[in-house]
DNA sequence: CATTGCAGTATAAAAAATGATACTACATTA
DNA sequence: TAATGTAGTATCATTTTTTATACTGCAATG
């Protein structure tokens, strides 16, 4: 998501900050999860490399909406977890999971024909 | 927005119609005014190609969520306008504006110091 | 002593999304 | 008669995103 928005349009900002294949995905892990490491993340989410998942979750970082704490252990574990901020997503992100269920729902109906 | 969910995620099928650019600004527009012809959201849409909108209306046509309706003159005239399915969006909508709005503000704050 | 798990990084390549430009046919306007 | 507006299409180039693969160092496990 590297556009910048065309006329200060806010949906674009949202899309900015949470958009992509795969931080809807991450976010919801975290929101179910509370705490997950690293591995534990990348074996929840089917079909993510490490790097697809190293990138976003920085991002998400920069972003201010998750958070990143290592644990100074040998070898080191990695916590991620939302942010206080990052939980005034919550709403947005349910409404999200529910016209999707609510649309394939719809599309598998009409596929049913 | 090409990619199938990896675990059946509903947020993921959400993204996959709503997802991307344009998308939303397109259909803020359609939110709100009712009716628009081609030329007319090609001024609103700052930046726009004339083949990215055309793409993207043609995608959102054949997802269900807006309509495209012929007026048979000449030249023909072509209104787009949100499906009553379409409008099932109008509150995801706007929490996502909602929410870009309140982010956008933070970015900014946190930008002043 | 070899393998596994930890949390990544580095490099290169492929795929997908987006953009730029020119073009269509017809009718009205200047 | 030339320019403008209608709603696009066609072709090519660029940018962005995503994937694939190999690699790191350290510790515990088998």
């Amino acid at each position: 998501m590297n556009y910048d928005e065309p006329f200060g349009c806010s949906v674009t900002v949202t899309l900015k900050v949470i958009g992509g294949r795969w931080k809807p995905i991450i976010l919801f892990n975290l929101l179910e999860n509370e705490k997950c490491r690293f591995n534990a993340l990348k074996r929840m989410i089917n079909g993510i490399t490490q790097r697809m998942l190293t990138m976003q979750l920085k991002e998400l970082v920069d972003d201010g909406v998750i958070s990143r704490e290592v644990l100074e252990v040998v070898p080191p574990h990695v916590e991620y977890s939302l942010t206080e901020y990052g939980k005034t997503l919550t709403p947005l992100l349910l409404q999200m999971r529910d016209w999707g269920a609510y649309h394939a729902q719809r599309s598998e109906a009409a596929a049913a024909d």
